[in-house]
DNA sequence: TTAAAATATTTTGCGCGCAAAACATTGACA
DNA sequence: TGTCAATGTTTTGCGCGCAAAATATTTTAA
């Protein structure tokens, strides 16, 4: 058709890291729904195992979701009785995300999930690590240059 | 906390992943805006602009979208004129995706951003092109071992 | 001290992303 | 030839993802 080379389909860059995510997304739902979380859920919870007793602005840098995205996610954990949000007693601006009893021991049934995934996947751990370290390159380039000019 | 080294939010590769994606697309949306176009129905024309005059099946298979995700995309863009959606002839089940001259000529306009993007991020090429072949080989991997047994 | 700016979070509105179910049409084959 | 499975597409329902606006609270500074 149009024959603009850099316009192909197959020359993307992003339609590549897109499908693969949203790949990677669908290979992971079948074990979070033993766990009844989704993928953005189980990220959460990833983070709170990491440290939980945060303030919602620092699970929205740890997680780099928007906050908008992550206060229905973090509502829907809480209906789950996952954790709890708390008014913070410094500043009442602030909400202070606590992991629940059920919430900490969701940990020791997530615990199998990596293995799990790598068993599925099977891509060489360098390969691995390689896609990994360039993806946190791509992010950290994006989130540097951001506030770049209009480029009309 | 809960200290296992596999769960830690820092050593997930999806995590990176899907940051980085969300990221990318982030930093399209200024440009798609002046065409009026998502970051998924841009994936949609740039299938279109390589082949057009095929039918659904063709592009879920070209562009990774589900069905049911292509389906209301193609309404969209079919309200903004860039193309119509006609019954086969030889099969009624089918519907043939076409262009229409604003579709076509959209691609003129289209043509600066893929080099704007680049300008943008400023990642070494070398780097972008080793990610790309690894996020392909991560959606190849995904889709082999698709149909392996339930991992209970 | 009070008005205005800053900060933390929530809400709104729209467009995906996708599994599952529903529909429509065609093909197979008894 | 009629039934039934297969195929192509759409619908439904829910959960993001995010820009922009709204809300609540705190800080700043006149």
């Amino acid at each position: 058709m149009t024959d603009i080379p850099a316009l192909k389909l197959k020359h993307q860059i992003c339609h590549s890291l897109y499908s693969a995510t949203n790949a990677l997304i669908r290979a992971y739902r079948p074990l979070l729904d033993q766990l009844g979380l989704t993928y953005a859920q189980y990220l959460v919870m990833l983070a709170l195992w990491d440290e939980d007793k945060v303030i919602i602005k620092s699970l929205v840098q740890r997680t780099r979701f928007d906050a908008g995205t992550l206060t229905p996610i973090l509502k829907r954990l809480e209906s789950k009785q996952l954790l709890t949000m708390v008014k913070a007693s410094t500043d009442s601006r602030q909400k202070v995300i606590v992991l629940t009893g059920q919430g900490k021991a969701l940990a020791e049934r997530a615990r199998r999930i990596p293995d799990n995934i790598s068993g599925k996947i099977d891509m060489p751990a360098d390969d691995a690590q390689q896609l990994k370290a360039l993806a946190e390159q791509l992010y950290a380039l994006i989130n540097t240059n951001l506030t770049g000019g209009d480029t009309e």
